[in-house]
DNA sequence: CTCCTCTGAGAAACCGTTTTCTCGTGCAGA
DNA sequence: TCTGCACGAGAAAACGGTTTCTCAGAGGAG
């Protein structure tokens, strides 16, 4: 059946209901007075003829485009991916597209993406990137159309989403003491980082005390570094907290080389759940999980929301993180399936 | 300056300019006769006014959208995202914007997503995958725009793009055997895989006999496993050629954690250059890059070429690998940038 | 029986461009 | 001087829908 695809025009439909188009219109888009015969005589004939309206010839009269935007500078996808994977999970019953443009760091790049975006009339815009503090190359500020920031630094009174860092962090250090960790210290990413503040402040608050923070790179390396440099000055924890999956896995194949046995001898969180390291690490990486896809979902919602003309409030909120348990704990850790792993109890 | 964005309509710059619209469309299009002098006058408000025309007004005429739709399975991105970024790199220039649309394997979600795009009266779809040999759930042969497939298995008579696993496969064990190694062996993913068939069949012609095939899953698992059985059986070789950079991972972990050195006593190659396994491994990975970042390209151009009614060949074209030196066969692999590695002469 | 209101449906304007026609003018050729 | 043509520019028709307006007829109230 209706192979043509976008040939048929609401004037055919209406033809061969015996109506105007005015009336195949609003039969159509169930507004207007007229019989509910006739409405369904009008819809009847649309769906034989496989109708589709012209998303254009509509978008022009309604000033909307049911489309938006997705600008980003996290090239690798890392975050954008979830984030965009929620965002067209909100819209797509909505009937919205998104346009993904990666503008690598390259303000007139943003520049020709925002400008190609804005022509087309997209109803909003959403502002993603690979890290919460810093903002993408090119200013949002005066669109004519509304912005919403998701993991990314948005501008004065905007509307912003992030993950809760100290959250799920808090979570994660909670855990490891409830399995009767006593001395847990944390390795992590660049000190200037906003979420290595955020995530440290965290950790600091859950162990009641300054503890043992060491900064690095976010890399397997690091990890392994600093495990060396653990055991080299005598200190060893029971348990480790690092501030991404990459630092874990190293942290792990570093102990692992030195004969120290994960979990049983040190417990190790990681932070991201990014599965492709956490999944694969032997063993498998206790992680936090920064909902991404669902921060991603409430972004869409409020660009729509927005883009409808309804009132959202401005300001920056945070979106739960959630503990994803697999094996690098220990404890209750009983199942493991190897995609997800088990969400921890949340009281 | 222009801060109001879409607002200012090319009747605005009409009447600034001081002559009708119709003139001043044909002044900014360059099309049309008029005084040289008009024109640049018509210019010249439209860029005070800062003017950019509503494309969606523009396209309703034309019949074109100036936008393609991106429908793809690959959730995880892994093979997307560079295909994704070269289609932009290919468009963003001719003012080309892209949907894209993250199908998972579900028919229906597939169906909703192609329908919206053709509503939109997208100019064509590249349609791409996570594996060349299966096909999206989703029937794109009769659509009443043009399509390209990249990476993915096409209709028949379609264009399709995909790289040539043969030459990729053959250049690494040219690669293995200019450094000298003797004994070389295969560790790739399950059997049923064309790719795995076809890296398969290159590797022999390579080696010229049967040589040694191990066949298992995408996993560094799997890598480890294939470890213990080779040594097992006593066959030590003096390189592995592995499926992808997860199951050479996976080797690689392995074979140092028995003691036996990379490069030194044993040479590996990976698949795929995914830069967060193939650059975090120890030593780093030399391994076969698919260029899916050109074949984006290569497919945004084609699609675009067919949507201004260009003919295109029909047929399956390869493109070519190219294989990435690290440090994991040693020999002349000399330098060692952090990111991307260094290009293997051509000879 | 008249007047008014309410209902169903169509005519026409509109959205912002592009494109095709039409038309007046000036200049060259006869 | 008259004809014809090229040229510059505007009027108007598209594109494919939505929305506002208008209107004829039915039915109820007085």
């Amino acid at each position: 059946m209706s192979a043509g695809g976008g040939r048929v025009r609401i004037y055919d439909v209406a033809s061969r209901a015996g109506v105007s188009v005015a009336t195949a219109s609003k039969a159509l888009n169930d507004t207007g007075r007229m019989t509910e015969d006739t409405r369904q005589r009008v819809k009847a004939a649309a769906t034989e003829l496989g109708f589709r309206p012209n998303a254009m010839a509509r978008g022009l009269i309604q000033k909307r485009s049911f489309t938006i935007g997705l600008l980003t500078n996290d090239t690798y996808g890392r975050f954008t991916l979830p984030v965009m994977a929620g965002i067209s999970e909100a819209l797509v019953d909505q009937g919205v597209s998104v346009f993904l443009c990666g503008i690598e760091d390259d303000p007139a790049l943003g520049r020709v993406h925002l400008d190609a975006m804005l022509d087309k009339q997209v109803d909003g815009i959403i502002a993603s990137g690979k890290r919460i503090d810093r903002r993408l190359p090119v200013d949002l500020s005066n669109l004519p159309v509304p912005v919403v920031y998701a993991f990314t630094e948005g501008h004065e009174g905007s509307v912003t989403l992030v993950s809760d860092d100290f959250q799920g962090s808090a979570e994660a250090v909670e855990h490891l003491i409830a399995l009767g960790c006593k001395r847990i210290v944390h390795v992590t990413g660049p000190e200037t980082f906003a979420s290595v503040k955020e995530r440290t402040k965290a950790y600091r608050a859950g162990i009641g005390g300054d503890g043992v923070v060491l900064y690095g790179a976010w890399s397997e390396h690091w990890g392994h570094e600093a495990v060396a440099q653990l055991w080299q000055q005598g200190e060893t924890p029971d348990a480790i907290f690092c501030g991404n999956d990459q630092i874990a896995r190293g942290v792990v194949d570093a102990l692992r080389e030195r004969g120290v046995k994960v979990p049983a001898d040190v417990s190790v969180v990681g932070f991201d759940n990014w599965e492709i390291v956490a999944g694969q690490t032997r063993p498998p990486l206790t992680s936090v999980d920064m909902n991404l896809k669902a921060l991603g979902r409430e972004a869409g919602r409020l660009v729509l929301e927005l883009a409808e003309g309804k009132p959202v409030e401005p300001g920056v909120r945070k979106l739960p993180c959630q503990l994803v348990i697999r094996e690098s704990c220990g404890g209750n850790a009983a199942v493991t399936e190897s995609r997800g792993g088990v969400v921890a109890a949340v009281d």
